[in-house]
RNA sequence: GCCCUUGUAGCUCAGUAGGUAGAGCGCAUCCUUGGUAAGGAUGAGGUCAGCAGUUCAAUUCUGCUCAAGGGCUCCA
């Protein structure tokens, strides 16, 4: 029969095996890193023959997104494997590969630890050292129970109960069988570059009343030079963590012993955090929002109104207040965990006409979540935060041109800062409310809005709050880990719950459409993300310190302050470090600092009535005036708007 | 909340097979006025996270508590 061969038509025998047929089209060379195959698309072992009908044959090497999967699937076995050897107790539960790695989970009479990470990673180069096949079997599902239940595998058992297709395929290496869907590398001897990272509990199927799995967290590459890129990687990226940073860079501090989860914001990094408030408050302002403010405490009665008593009460803090001598009359205060009901309650403190729609209220809302202290994280996880929070009321009719102004924002924002991010609508729960019409109508808005701003996003079925359809956005850490930012959720219930209502051009009485939204989503977060964006670089126009003058010698203090006088005059933040320091030190200072420009002045310096410019990336420009560096420093701070969408409005320069 | 790991000077970390501790950075004082990533000297700093137990003796061994870090679940 005639088969596309790595794009080339050739004659092959029926049932020939794949690995032949390729290694016939392949150099020999190029066949060593060939790990499995594609026929006519679906991706299958090696050694599988070709069978009659078959079009096309493709190689599928371990450069390939799709080979390292397999690599580190299979290298998931190899460590089962060796588990099961070394503690043949334990049971196996499931080991997917995942974005830089792959993880088991076991269930074992103790939990593993990363003692054990020695002994298991031996045996698993010994396996590898014997080039083991994976052999691949079709069994009936019942065969497959069977051969689990004998072999106590009650986790597989439970898995096979789930799937729907009568055949199943099992993946015998060594001693160890599993069931697998493949396909996976020949055998072993593919395996060689592979690490043990990291032990965690998992709950078994991620739910919290199920039993904790012990997981072991590993990574696998093509080879050794490829695994040592990437732990070296591991490395750059926790330098340029956030809470390392802020530390060095004096933004911030946490003081656990006292207030766990809340920031102690230093003056740099507060300096920072006003920059930025002051920027995106005049961004809405241009953009036709409003700001209110709403108060922190507000009565029990409210969250009991709202649902939030009886949904959310574990997450909130209460406060109590004693009204007589008699501790019997206390009126209960709830610490606002958003900032909606505020928002709810300006609307509604008079009749709106529908000539006033749509109301747009913005607040830098400080909220506070009693969140489970497991997942506080720095600045990326707190329990007392600030919102970029608004709350858009409009008409039905309106709600489509609503969800584009905010998702323009969120798509400007994006830009400015130049982050990754990922896209997310997500639809109508099963359990919710609203009328059908009302969901298509929010749900439709939604998606047509983020492919209107040409925004790429993924749909997620089902996952929208009870209430309505939302889109998430998320950022990504520098270990490529995701973080909520932006969120925008139409809300069909809170207008009902608080019978808010417009009156139309025909005099009736309507129920108005609500939109939560959040862009930065939680400054605390956005800040710790923008940190590591920049590595602690941060542009010059959001830098606590854009330039700092170093003086030589102290012959030079007369025409440093008066530098320093004319820079800060000219709207720039500056600082002059006139210690008894050699020149050499101070720079290192600023240069760990990142200030942007660092401003050295010297005799020459004075004597040319100018200035030596050296930028934090460790370039020297040379001497410069005082007005060019003024112009300079002007340029270099608007340069990030140019892209678009945001203006630059310059703090502090009047 | 659950699993693993960790907790020694302000920071980063050594150390003690059980006999109450050390380095570098930082800080203070003095010397040094030095041209682009660390000049020198001296000094101050510790209830070895907390509580209990074993012991003649605990920072070290055991147990518990608290906190942090990495995960799971949850979330902005």
């Amino acid at each position: 029969m005639r088969v596309l061969v790595e794009g080339k038509e050739q004659q092959v025998a029926e049932g020939a095996s794949c690995a032949e047929t390729l290694k016939t089209a392949l150099s020999g060379k190029k066949f060593k890193s060939v790990l499995a195959c594609r026929i006519d698309g679906r991706l299958v072992d090696l050694s599988l023959p070709l069978e009659p009908g078959v079009r096309e044959l493709k190689a599928v090497d371990a450069d390939s997104p799709e080979g390292l999967d397999i690599l580190r699937h299979s290298a998931a076995h190899l460590m089962a494997a060796a588990v099961k050897e070394l503690f043949p107790e334990a049971r196996v539960a499931i080991g997917p590969s995942i974005e830089n790695g792959f993880y088991y989970d076991f269930d074992y009479i103790r939990p593993f630890s990363t003692e054990d990470f020695a002994a298991i990673e031996e045996r698993m180069h010994t396996l590898a050292a014997g080039a083991l096949p994976f052999i691949r079997g079709d069994f009936s599902k019942a065969e497959a129970v069977a051969r689990f239940s004998e072999k106590k595998e009650t986790y597989k058992c439970e898995l096979l109960d789930n799937i729907v297709e009568e055949r199943v395929s099992l993946y015998q290496l060594g001693e160890f069988v599993d069931l697998c869907r493949g396909p996976h590398v020949p055998h072993t001897g593919f395996l060689s570059a592979f690490k043990l990272l990291s032990v965690a509990g998992a709950y078994w199927r991620g739910d919290e009343n199920n039993v904790m799995l012990s997981r072991i967290y590993a990574t696998a590459f093509r080879d050794e030079k490829a695994l040592k890129d990437y732990l070296h990687r591991l490395e750059e990226a926790k330098r340029r963590d956030h809470r390392r940073l802020g530390k060095e860079l004096d933004f911030f501090s946490f003081h656990e012993e006292v207030a766990p989860g809340m920031v102690f914001w230093h003056p740099k990094g507060m300096l920072v955090r006003t920059i930025l408030e002051d920027f995106w408050r005049k961004e809405h302002l241009r953009r036709g929002y409003d700001m209110v403010q709403g108060p922190q405490l507000l009565r029990r009665d409210l969250w009991e109104r709202s649902g939030h008593y009886e949904n959310y009460r574990e997450n909130m803090y209460f406060t109590a207040i004693k009204q007589d001598d008699e501790a019997k009359n206390v009126e209960m205060h709830g610490i606002k965990p958003m900032n909606c009901l505020a928002h709810m309650l300006i609307y509604g403190s008079r009749l709106r006409s529908y000539r006033e729609l749509p109301q747009r209220y913005f607040e830098m809302g400080v909220v506070h979540r009693h969140e489970k202290s497991g997942v506080l994280h720095g600045l990326l996880r707190v329990r007392q935060f600030t919102q970029d929070d608004a709350h858009v009321i409009c008409m039905p009719e309106q709600l489509e041109d609503e969800i584009i102004g905010v998702i323009t924002l969120v798509r400007d924002l994006m830009q400015l800062f130049g982050f990754s991010y990922k896209v997310a609508v997500a639809t109508r729960p099963e359990k919710s409310i609203g009328s059908d019409e009302d969901w298509e109508r929010a749900t439709r808005a939604l998606i047509r809005a983020v492919e209107r701003a040409g925004i790429s996003h993924t749909i997620n079925e089902g996952d929208g709050a009870f209430y309505g359809p939302k889109i998430d956005v998320r950022l990504l850490d520098c270990l490529d880990r995701e973080w909520q930012c932006s969120t925008i959720q139409c809300d069909f219930t809170l207008p009902e719950r608080f019978d808010l209502v417009y009156v139309g051009a025909d005099g009736g009485r309507y129920r108005p459409v609500m939109v939560h939204r959040a862009i930065m989503g939680s400054l605390e977060r956005f800040i710790g993300v923008l940190i590591e964006q920049y590595a602690g670089a941060l542009p010059t126009w959001l830098h606590p310190v854009q330039a700092r003058l170093l003086n030589v010698t102290d012959a030079q203090l007369p025409f440093v302050q008066e530098a320093k006088k004319r820079l800060t005059e000219a709207g720039f933040r500056t600082e002059a470090d006139l210690r008894n320091e050699k020149l050499g030190f101070k720079v290192r200072e600023a240069q760990l600092q990142k200030i942007p420009y660092i401003l050295i002045v010297g005799d020459k310096e004075v004597e040319a009535e100018g200035i030596n410019v050296r930028l934090r990336s460790g370039e020297n420009i040379g001497l410069r005036s005082l007005a060019e560096l003024i112009a300079m420093m002007h340029a270099d701070c608007q340069e990030p708007f140019k892209r678009g969408g945001m203006r630059y409005n310059f703090a502090y320069s009047e």
